[in-house]
DNA sequence: CTGTTAGCGCGTTCAG
DNA sequence: CTGAACGCGCTAACAG
């Protein structure tokens, strides 16, 4: 096993020296450049990530955590996207990531957190899932004492950014796609929304109402909770009165039609996030489709800008309008 | 941020002592133990893992590899489910897991992987998902450098272990049951296998042919390759000519079910790993419930074996045969 | 532009 | 049973 000092050895300079090739250090001569990096070809050599993050305090471990929402196992497309994507671009940029669910810190104090992580050297931290109610998390944010990436979760500020899509625009956008696939015009509209607590919730909330007013529909909204057998229930309740149905989430979208095809009426119901479960509903279903790991991609390098010493400015992304159903994803 | 350091001075002894307390050596005697130990509460600390690993080069840095089968993102749920239970474990244990996806090794020599961990000062490794055809990464399992933990692969000696469950037998069992809710003898039986490349295909296999020749059933094998479609396809053409239809996978028992539904005809169809989209194929079916989470844990805690040293001699773990429907899993 | 010298935080002999 | 001393592989000042 190769080391830096068979390195430094083999090309007959110092161990900084070779430290400063590979981390593209200034005041290198081109020649030696070129000797020190034909020995780290020639034995193989691979820094010692750990190593590396012992000794640089300001070296790139970051912490990924993850919100298992137990009500969905049904979503965990959702966070397995994140990781994908997150841990494929921190590998690029060569950060070390710690995978960390948030059962792991339940029960945790702030305090008890904060030594956790630097426990594990780290000093970056992105979250995916979270929530008002994770109320210790939020004070963790709010201390800055580490640089957070937010996702869907706008706070920006020199040791915290976030990223995420235009919310409000995109429930406005598929409540419209959805309504001009009919020729009839519509004048009642169900939305069931998603959790208060949630930070998405009232974005998403603005959207519809947005909508509602140009479109001088009456808004019957209702809690679905993220729910599928809530949002099921609520169409039981509502959705003969109304000609659309607009739900906050897939699962709910697909309880609402699952509700549907039991009345035996037909609403256009359309959903929000693009997991693949979606196409299971039954029929056709307009819904907004998220890139996940495209959205953890980015926070990564936002992290890495954070690192740098960069302030958070937040990053918005795009998204897609999209319908969904069965045969599509079955290949 | 406290440190051994500080832990040794506020509890008046020596660095090494503090250490020895955190590994439980056996030659501490009970006071200074008790002594450290309130030290550690009272300072709220948590030893560095990095540093550790840095340090003792066999301790325990270990990787938890997850292959993301292309095929079926709604099977997610397994992936994340290894992963709750593996991390949390190592957490539990004091090891330090990297999450590393097959596509981030796409492409690399053996070399390139031992160099990769090692770097990484990565000294174990969990394997979720190997088939045949990852031939790079059964050779890495070969040269024994690393300790392994297999899922799902049987191999065992000094430095590989696996895990899992008893296949032949739980498919046996479930087409058993799946049997047993009618009181007409069947005598036709269709079987959609997974993938010849797969490690617990042939294993599956045994137990249906086990099962088709004590009851005396004809079998009609067919390859489904782990495909709803290929499934859906397979069931077309020979549904209708058998009694009863058994699915090495529960995305195949889905694919398998909606034909049936589609051509009208009633087949019972049975499953295999208990996910929650199972619920979704619109008719209750059985199915072979394994508890991802437990496995993954066990693999974990048979790697931390591994690497005190002991002989891996692999785990077989249970299963459940259950009956699931779509009201059971909206809650 | 390059080499020397300290540590990072911890595990591990080996004397006492 | 305890503690001083060394080193893991690397980065980061500081000299030269």
């Amino acid at each position: 096993m190769a080391s830096i000092k068979d390195v430094a050895k083999h090309a007959g300079v110092a161990i900084s020296t070779v430290s400063k090739v590979l981390n593209n250090y200034p005041n290198i001569s081109e020649e030696t450049r070129q000797k020190v990096n034909a020995s780290i070809q020639e034995l193989g050599f691979v820094p010692n990530a750990v190593a590396a993050a012992l000794s640089s305090k300001h070296a790139g471990r970051i912490a990924l955590l993850i919100n298992l929402t137990d009500t969905a196992q049904t979503a965990d497309e959702i966070s397995l996207q994140y990781m994908l994507g997150a841990l494929g671009k921190a590998r690029e940029l060569g950060l070390d990531v710690v995978t960390v669910f948030f059962s792991m810190l339940q029960g945790k104090t702030v305090d008890e957190m904060v030594n956790y992580f630097r426990s594990q050297s780290i000093t970056g931290i992105i979250v995916c899932g979270l929530s008002k109610d994770d109320t210790t998390i939020l004070k963790l944010v709010k201390k800055q004492i580490f640089k957070m990436v937010l996702i869907d979760v706008p706070i920006a500020n020199e040791n915290t950014s976030y990223v995420w899509i235009n919310q409000a625009e995109a429930q406005y956008e598929v409540a419209k796609k959805t309504m001009e696939l009919d020729t009839i015009p519509y004048t009642r509209i169900l939305y069931i929304a998603g959790k208060d607590n949630g930070h998405v919730t009232p974005e998403r909330l603005k959207g519809i109402q947005k909508f509602a007013k140009d479109y001088k529909m009456k808004l019957n909204i209702q809690k679905g909770y993220f729910s599928e057998k809530k949002a099921r229930e609520i169409t039981m309740e509502y959705g003969e009165k109304v000609d659309m149905i607009v739900c906050a989430s897939d699962l709910m979208a697909i309880g609402a039609m699952r509700a549907c095809m039991e009345m035996d009426i037909f609403r256009p119901v359309c959903g929000f996030d693009g997991i693949t479960l979606m196409a299971y509903a039954g029929k056709q279903m307009n819904t907004v489709k998220q890139n996940f790991a495209h959205i953890a991609e980015e926070a990564v390098a936002e992290m890495n800008n954070l690192m740098s010493g960069k302030t958070g400015h937040g990053i918005v992304l795009d998204y897609e309008i999209v319908r969904m159903e069965y045969k599509d994803i079955v290949k």
